[in-house]
RNA sequence: GGCCCUAUCGUCUAACGGUUAGGACAUCGCCUUUUCAAGGCGGUAAUCAGAGUUCGAUUCUCUGUAGGGUCACCA
């Protein structure tokens, strides 16, 4: 057995099996692994545990990649990247399994499963029928045949006793024996299973901190077991509590509609601010500081402040926290999304640049753009908009009286030349005439209508200013007749 | 059923054994405003229950209750 690596680098990895999309459950597994990583300065591991060929969907290696590519959670060690531990996909380390397994074999600790699986699945019938956890060490025999490869290979667990140990987030745990068994190390058809697999690569990659799911608890102590059998100190453990769906207490799965991970792409939503939902969805530094950048995040990481329980999902923080992103962006980055989001016919240079604040202030995501889109918020900065004309008129005003003011504001938006046609001139100009009439809406409201046709848009002021002078003085005129 | 774990506003969470139990999202109200959005100010809202330890318990212990995980030739 090679000598693990005397030093005190951190090694961390995130280790997916390949049947489907990450979730965001998955993804902030990895994320705590890759900020615990980054923060210590040490190494991050992608490996991809493809032992069961069954469930194993085409496509997932690289849908995990790009998962995690769009993140911005890089390895330093897996596919793609190569490392000193490569091949980093489990299939195609089958014969280092193999050689751990003769290790244990050879110790009397591993003996190949001399039952059928339809008798396995009797005695756990009656396990249940007898209302007791079924335990497969109960039913060892001593005469296993050879192990050939034909059959599974089990561990031959040695003292049923109380199995202790620390976990990093939840701290001392424990186990009675029952959590004890005679677990397959390797499957009939020569791949080994998780429980065996994980524990030999960690070994082998000289992984210092296991961080995973809640639901390997209860397995840990069989964990412990194999490492007891290979005499080689254990890592320590990190373990995390699930997201709940949003609406109830489930644990989020797939058939509860969690999402592709890509999906928060295709919707507009920042990485970094997915990245900050999900690093707070289970973990808090502990100040009231809500919104960090990924730098940030890395240096206030801790995993003792890991939550023990489970977190409910919610959409509403996710966007607000998108929206606190955005704000975050400089101007040009900003720029480059919402041209990704507009139409070609849109993409015009003069207005773009002035409609960006408009569009910012009224989305959480990206994704936005389109339903403003199709509701026809924008178009009026780039057409004049056709409308219905009584919805002209604000209130109870009286038509002649809508024509006149309309006529006393062009008057005065005539007086400001092109240069001075700003918001504020605008505004000035405006204000005063409305300021002297009964109610200010008689003469903003027919002209924040006659610029954008919509019963709410942005300030009449501002849509003046961005179609500009000669525009709004045909709108206005064009409201008049 | 066995084993393991968890329990603070609706939600995410903060609080060396001593706080008017804090913040954020959501919600409600007000201000700003012709409308929408954004912004500002403010309100409603929580320690699962019962014992015990202690001068004092959200915090420590026990019991109960509720919820979750696990008991695969899945990970």
């Amino acid at each position: 057995m090679e000598e693990k690596a005397i030093n005190n680098e951190v090694v961390t990895r995130f280790a997916p099996s390949p049947t489907g999309f990450m979730h965001v459950g998955s993804v902030r597994t990895a994320l705590y692994a890759w900020l615990f990583a980054r923060k210590n300065k040490g190494t991050f591991i992608l490996r991809i545990e493809d032992t069961d060929k069954e469930r194993e969907v085409e496509g997932s290696i690289e849908h995990i990649q790009k998962s995690l590519k769009w993140f911005g959670l890089d390895w330093d060690e897996g596919p793609g990247v190569g490392g000193p531990h490569a091949p980093y996909i489990q299939s195609e380390r089958l014969d280092l399994y193999k050689k751990y397994a003769e290790i244990l074999i050879k110790k009397g600790l591993a003996y190949a499963d001399p039952y059928t699986e339809e008798e396995i699945e009797k005695f756990r019938k009656e396990a249940e029928a007898d209302k007791k956890p079924f335990l497969y060490r109960e039913y060892r025999r001593e005469d296993a045949p050879a192990w050939d490869g034909t059959r599974p290979l089990r561990f031959k667990v040695g003292e049923l006793k109380r199995t202790a140990w620390n976990d990093i987030v939840w701290g001392e745990l424990s186990a009675g024996p029952e959590a004890l068994d005679d677990f397959i190390l390797i499957k009939s058809d020569g791949y080994p299973t998780y429980n065996f697999a994980h524990v030999v690569d960690d070994i082998e990659m000289n992984v210092t901190h296991v961080v995973r799911g809640q639901e390997f608890i209860s397995s840990t102590p069989k964990f412990l077991s194999l490492y007891e059998a290979f005499d080689i100190k254990p890592p320590f453990f990190v373990t995390t509590p699930p997201i709940l769906g949003a609406d109830g207490n489930k644990k989020l799965s797939k058939r509860d509609g969690a999402k592709d991970i890509l999906e928060y792409e295709i919707e507009g939503y920042l990485p970094d601010a997915m990245l900050n939902y999900l690093a707070f969805l289970g973990f808090n530094p502990g100040g009231e500081k809500e919104i960090f950048t990924r730098e940030e995040l890395i240096d206030v990481f801790d995993l003792s402040k890991i939550q023990h329980k489970g977190a409910q999902w919610s959409d509403e923080k996710l966007n607000w926290m998108n929206k606190e992103h955005i704000k975050l962006l400089p101007s040009d980055e900003v720029k480059k999304y919402v041209l990704q989001y507009l139409p070609k016919e849109m993409q015009d240079d003069v207005i773009v640049p002035k409609i960006i604040p408009l569009i910012v202030e009224r989305i959480s995501k990206w994704g936005d753009i389109k339903e403003m889109l199709t509701k026809g918020e924008l178009d009026f900065f780039y057409k004049a908009p056709e409308y219905e004309k009584n919805k002209l008129i604000f209130k109870n005003t009286l038509p002649e009286k809508t024509t006149e003011n309309l006529s006393q504001a062009i008057e005065a938006l005539k007086e400001l030349k092109e240069d001075n046609f700003t918001v504020d001139n605008i505004k000035v100009a405006l204000m005063k005439i409305a300021d002297g009439l009964e109610s200010r809406g008689e003469l903003l409201h027919p002209i924040r209508f006659a610029l954008s046709g919509l019963d709410k848009s942005p300030d009449p002021f501002t849509i003046a200013y961005i179609v500009g002078k000669n525009e709004t003085l045909s709108r206005l005129q064009k409201a008049i007749e």
